[in-house]
DNA sequence: CTGAAAGCGCTAACAA
DNA sequence: TTGTTAGCGCTTTCAG
């Protein structure tokens, strides 16, 4: 077992004081002579010394560290592309600053207040949530014991800042885009109810089905948990409707990619046969024949945005507004005019 | 701003010493009377105390925090597939475990030695590295400070415990299943030297190719940097070939999707006229159409087991034994007999 | 049974 | 200029 070196050691050595060697570590705040400093710096070198970064925290009494709590009932959380592009935002920012990343798990058996509890005691000074509804009541209690944290992509009315992706753009953005081909007969599949970005795009879609006259036969509607086998099951379904859609849109991309999956299996041709839009423009995206079309949601700066924000709220004391981030559609090969014959 | 509550408060607010009170809370190591253990948590949930886990770690010597180091020269390494799998299996480790988890980035403008000192400050118990043959000096570094860490796909002769998967076996296995359709004229598109998987694999290709007697054709042999562009690329070249392959294996699988889209784009079609299988069998390849056949390589148990590991390493002072993995085919639809007219 | 006190490694106020 | 000391919040030994 290796002992690492502490100022004690260097102090000992050189016959100074502690609070001397220090100072010199420090470079400051208190001046020390340049020969002593540099023999504090040899020593420390020769001896391997490196500050003990839990000894200061505990004196500065902060985490320097940014928490990230993943959505709540996920088994597998960490595997979805949102948590990535989230991850990847965070870190981005973080490799600049002093400040460390620490992702939380959903302790499977253990009880909330005790996930509460781990969130606050003072491991991180900040923390970034995956929008996730279920997550409200956490979030309601670590910003009662005062800890900073911005939710992504979460309802603007929670308690605190929300950094959110314009939902209600983008799928206006994708249902023009369909009617500008000529397609009238569109369906969609919704996202689930319990999320937030579900529930926004799956308003605005009714919303927007209204104002551009879209056919509102319900049997175009459905509701997917944002996973590809229930785009597969979707488009099966609309396989066996008589007057099927010409296009297909999709709360997300997971969903759409198993529509295009589906409609390969049954030989329909995308986008001849059918358009297909998705949303969020994940790296998914790329790797489906045809590529697709989809609205970009981007999560990644979402999460340096929050991050910096985090920063500056902990180290300012200043609460950041609640954002909203463009979206823009991304125009690819599974999506054109509908095919006429 | 909100101070949270010590044990002190409490302390004072009944009238009795911390030490009592730090019994009380932690329920031993020494007996405390059922009342006053009773009013001490009466007063602490009064005061929504919590403790402080900086100060506990302080004490403990220990971080509780097992640190995870991505892949070096990748600026969005938290984006690869790979990490997304390896989180996901340390992640579903920790959960039940009162260990946090650590990510680091490699501090883009910052010297390399500054990085060693940030791994090694004390913040964490243990490392798992990403296998990259650039961390190896780092790791290296850390280990001669005596932080155990155990590397993800990294050279067996590393400086430390190694968890691997059976690269060579998954290889052999991919040309069987190819050889056995009967394709002899295999096109293979290697990962770079500088990976371990890339290399590994290129050589188990080159024995192998010899083994079962196949097509030595250098044009049909190239490399690439693991990523979806390459995979095009190397599509383009090989349709240029008079004499074309009937199959291709590629060393993972962005660049096999990569493989599949340019085939896509030039009207050959998958598996009839090309055989396409790939290497690592991350959640990407279900997305694809049609859907790939790859050596599924388990990365999230490795993840897992090398985490379990390192904290009976951390905790028991004992170091665990390097491991090898097994590495299985998954046929799905991109492979099958070779076309013959 | 329980309080006082030492100490984890560091920072910084206080003395000298 | 520099040494002594008091914390940070906690655990645990040492006295009583």
């Amino acid at each position: 077992m290796i002992v690492p070196a502490t100022i004690k050691d260097i102090a000992k050595r050189l016959n100074i004081s502690i609070s001397t060697v220090s100072y010199a570590l420090n470079n400051g705040p208190r001046p020390v002579p340049e020969h002593v400093r540099e023999r504090v710096l040899e020593v420390a070198k020769e001896l391997d010394y490196r500050p003990n970064r839990i000894a200061r925290l505990l004196n500065a009494r902060r985490a320097f560290s940014i928490g990230i709590v993943p959505a709540k009932p996920d088994k597998d959380a960490f595997l979805s592309p949102h948590f990535q592009q989230l991850l990847n935002g965070v870190m981005n920012v973080l490799e600049d600053t002093k400040y460390a990343a620490s992702v939380f798990a959903h302790h499977s058996a253990v009880n909330e207040s005790e996930f509460i509890d781990s969130l606050t005691d003072g491991r991180v000074d900040a923390l970034i949530f995956s929008g996730d509804i279920a997550l409200e009541p956490i979030r309601e209690a670590v910003t009662r014991r005062g800890l900073p944290s911005i939710a992504l992509g979460a309802d603007l009315s929670a308690a605190g800042p929300v950094f959110n992706a314009d939902n209600n753009c983008g799928v206006r953005r994708a249902i023009e885009h369909l009617t500008e081909f000529g397609h009238r007969r569109i369906a969609y599949l919704g996202g689930p109810e319990e999320t937030v970005d579900g529930r926004d795009r799956n308003k605005a879609f009714h919303t927007f089905r209204e104002e551009f006259g879209l056919d509102t036969d319900p049997a175009l509607v459905g509701i997917g948990r944002f996973i590809g086998p229930d785009g597969e099951r979707f488009a099966e379904q609309l396989l066996q409707l008589k007057d099927r859609p010409t296009a297909i849109f999709c709360a997300n991309d997971e969903m759409a990619i198993g529509v295009c999956k589906s409609a390969y299996r049954a030989g329909i041709s995308i986008p001849r046969d059918w358009s297909v839009v998705g949303f969020d423009d994940y790296s998914h995206s790329w790797a489906v024949t045809p590529s697709l079309t989809t609205v970009h949601q981007p999560v990644a700066e979402m999460a340096a945005e929050a991050t910096r924000a985090l920063i500056h709220w902990v180290e300012n004391d200043v609460t950041p507004e609640s954002r909203i981030f463009p979206t823009s559609l991304v125009v690819r090969e599974s999506s054109g005019p509908p095919f006429t014959t």
